[in-house]
DNA sequence: TTGTAGGCGTTATCAG
DNA sequence: CTGATAACGCCTACAA
């Protein structure tokens, strides 16, 4: 490999030109310039990384630290993470498949002093250990996270979704298609959109005036088996609901096919709509109605707010807590539209 | 940041010390071995990164470059390196959606000197492109990409997936369930895997001394909305066929719609299968039959054969070019079983 | 406009 | 067993 110093030699000029030129900082003669480039060229120099960070304390790296999500969800938000900061010349050091909090911690370490940044997702992990693991000046920002507000500012940014909003904008459509006996299918206990969803539905019956007996708030696990689970046991009822609303589309596809192996008709017989709006959802039979999650925008915008961070090196004093907004899709499985 | 230099003296030792401690080389009396573990704990030491690879010149990092791929299998190539690079104390940089050569080129760029090895994916870049770019001691595996061997030996190992054996496979299922006339919908004519595809196809029919017209053999572009088109086409021949062998999944999903649009009962009427075995295929109506590519595992083997490379440190001279098979996975939409 | 030299935090080689 | 000290490759005052 080529160092600094071997471009400087060839081009017969000192390393802190060749330094210059690769920053253009200070002022360099455009025939030295194009001497260096040259010989930067012909010796394929590179400038190294490490040394660089050594030498200027920024690594040019953000660092991104996953739950073990599932498929579309996790390309999409890298996606928008990664396409974000490449604009802005900035490399990503991910760890993904994070399942417990000791996996994220311990990736936390091992990141340490490699990044300038950190965009951390997860799910059950609250903001105390977190500091607690961090260095105290380490811009970072939470994505749809639990953040715990009440005591105090916290030290982070956050960006979150807007479960509670597009789970009672869902319930409420199904109420104005005529439904009165509204079921649905939960997700795990400890997780915030599962909670959030779960109370999203709970206050659109409200508004509506509409019963919520719990025969018909089932448990799941985001599952599709638990879907279809549940499905059956609705269909087991005295009295089957008219409509289920699923906390996320993979229970929602779930359900379909246990409606469809019991040979009920959606949506004639019993609605459907899910959460999430992930693409296989226009590939159900019938199309499956769901709530659209910008997950792409939710990566760009947390690269941007921990870029901002990073940039405005601490001058910053306040901290960004902002909810995406989400969009109701309606498709066949609730009756509502034919699309 | 507490550096080397802060916890020796608060140990009252040397530095060297400490980092015999941090590296576990050489002897280090066990009460001072403690006492600098203390001083390093109070005081929230961590090693530098960057100035560590400075002085050793490993980063402890392998790089990985991807295309713009699809949802699913994206999410899991990279669990699987993940998962992998980080059993060995490796770190991840990605750099993914790559959709042409010059930004693949770009990316490899930026990564040198930041990486110990590199994992690229590239539909279409040639070994000669590739080899231009980079420095000429990088350890590489190429993942599923055009290998040309015929040049002698390449300087790159390299993981493929069997997508002749498995077309073939499939298309040889196809044959035995009773069809005698099958259609295939192509993928892009430049793309590897879709050329392989074909081949495998062709050589099932002359296996089974079936006949092969052109007019059954139609384009596509991996889309639904062409897997949609062709079957539309198929229908109108004056002999339409008996099955359709899909190049991927998703033209598969197309052709269904396309069938039942037109109320062709599958399989009775017409049999369909696909390739990748993408989640959907499993909630297709029917559900789709399909050949299993094994995706984490293609990312797994990928990571252990860089790491071997990296390791062996250029003593290796052979290199490695593995073909992971691929699985049938029969469900109703071929008719050869319920499942 | 260009050059000199100190420092960034570690590792590693040599002496003690 | 432990301690000096020279790299590692680059950036950046400070000088010229």
């Amino acid at each position: 490999m080529a160092t600094i110093r071997d471009v400087a030699r060839k081009a017969k000029v000192s390393i802190a030109t060749v330094s210059r030129v690769f920053n253009d900082s200070g002022k360099v003669k455009e025939a030295t310039r194009r001497r260096i480039r040259a010989a930067a060229t012909t010796l394929r120099y590179v400038p190294d990384g490490a040394a660089r960070t050594l030498s200027t304390g920024k690594t040019s790296t953000v660092g991104v630290l996953l739950p073990d999500i599932w498929g579309e969800f996790f390309s999409e938000i890298i996606r928008g993470i990664d396409l974000t900061a490449r604009n802005n010349e900035y490399h990503l050091l991910l760890s993904s498949s994070h399942d417990d909090q000791d996996a994220i911690e311990a990736a936390m370490h091992t990141m340490r002093g490699r990044v300038d940044g950190l965009i951390i997702m997860c799910p059950d992990l609250d903001s105390a250990t977190l500091a607690a693991n961090l260095p105290a000046d380490l811009p970072v920002v939470l994505l749809d996270c639990v953040v715990d507000k009440t005591k105090g500012r916290t030290r982070f940014d956050s960006l979150t979704v807007d479960n509670f909003g597009g789970a009672r904008a869902m319930v409420r459509h199904l109420a104005s298609l005529g439904h009165k006996r509204i079921a649905i299918i939960k997700g795990p206990t400890r997780n915030q959109d599962a909670r959030d969803r779960l109370r999203g539905y709970r206050a659109a019956l409200r508004q509506e005036k509409l019963d919520a007996p719990d025969e018909v708030q089932l448990n799941g696990d985001f599952t599709e088996a638990s879907g279809y689970h549940a499905a059956l046991d609705l269909l087991n009822l005295r009295q089957p609901p008219t409509a289920i609303f699923a906390s996320n589309d993979s229970m929602a596809i779930g359900a379909l096919s246990a409606l469809r192996a019991k040979s009920v008709r959606v949506p004639r017989d019993i609605a459907v709509a899910g959460f999430d709006d992930i693409p296989i959802a226009r590939y159900a039979t019938p199309t499956l109605s769901s709530v659209r999650v910008p997950i792409s925008e939710l990566g760009r915008r947390a690269t941007e707010t921990l870029l901002d961070s990073i940039q405005s090196n601490g001058r910053r004093r306040t901290r960004l807590h902002e909810t995406l907004k989400t969009t109701l899709v309606i498709r066949q499985s609730c009756g509502g539209d034919e699309n």
